[in-house]
DNA sequence: GTCAGATTTGATAATGGATATCATTATCAA
DNA sequence: TTGATAATGATATCCATTATCAAATCTGAC
């Protein structure tokens, strides 16, 4: 099911309704392959849509974040931010803490040790994070 | 070294001074096995020594940090929390959604797997963090 | 021990991101 | 078309953290 029926198929189950603001926000969010807080959209979402306020933009994430469309990231430094799933499956984060950037990362391997270990502590898995910080290839020289 | 030693040769290494608040915190610390927010510590510190402002254990807190004797920990609940790391090696949590009970796990074969995949995306690594979110197993039922 | 200069403290104000409020507008089933 | 209700946008509020600043404390030099 790609992201927009998955919103909206939300959207309805939970009795909300479609509105242009949704629309537009969706839009501009799934266009956008970054880690967007609520702010930064709301700057990409200004130059498109004068009318849109920082509100609705917030509220917008919340309920992506809430139909799975959108996943939020939180790197620890105070801020929120939103990532849509659409063409991701799930994936950890590398973090350079010079230059920002961000790579996502995966292994199988990884996981199933996790499963395990989580096993072994008589847990039930809901969802984890795995945040590496370091140095990009760039900056660590 | 312990960490008391710890923390005095990082005051005195940036030129601070040894004050009866920070010796009074860093005991309360060390004495607490949990992951203590800033107000938490501040009311079991109040306790004991009801001269001790909120803004002297945040600042405490920092500076424990900073010199190493204190981990930051942080479950994305908008509240910085803090271990301290005396007779405690790295390791990573499990938290109950339901309970709040934290869990402390560690893998050798985790940490492995991500060294490999750090040096494969030519990051050096500084740090890192794995959260385990999901029910225990007195709250999975 | 005393002193001067610098740091620390505690009360409180400021900050900033997230969330709540509320009057107005938009949606949508009937 | 319309009435009920949800959504919007501007703004206020919340709340944890950080900054401010006068008073208190620390520390090395004497
Ligand atoms: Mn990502
Ligand atoms: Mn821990
Ligand atoms: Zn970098
Ligand atoms: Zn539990």
């Amino acid at each position: 099911m790609d992201a927009r029926t998955k919103f909206y198929q939300f959207v309805e189950r939970q009795g909300l309704r479609h509105t242009g603001q949704r629309e537009k926000i969706l839009t501009i969010v799934l266009a956008t392959e970054k880690h967007v807080s609520a702010q930064e959209l709301y700057d990409l979402v200004q130059k498109k849509h004068k009318e849109i306020g920082y509100a609705t933009v917030s509220r917008t994430l919340k309920l992506l974040a809430d139909s799975g469309v959108c996943r939020i990231v939180d790197f620890g430094d105070g801020v929120h931010r939103y990532e849509h799933q659409y063409g991701h499956g799930h994936h950890d984060h590398l973090i350079c803490t010079k230059c920002g950037m961000v790579a996502e990362i995966y292994s199988e391997e990884l996981e199933e040790i996790q499963s395990k270990l989580v096993k072994k502590h008589g847990f039930v898995q809901t969802r984890h994070k795995l945040d590496i910080f370091g140095l990009c290839s760039k900056c660590k020289t």
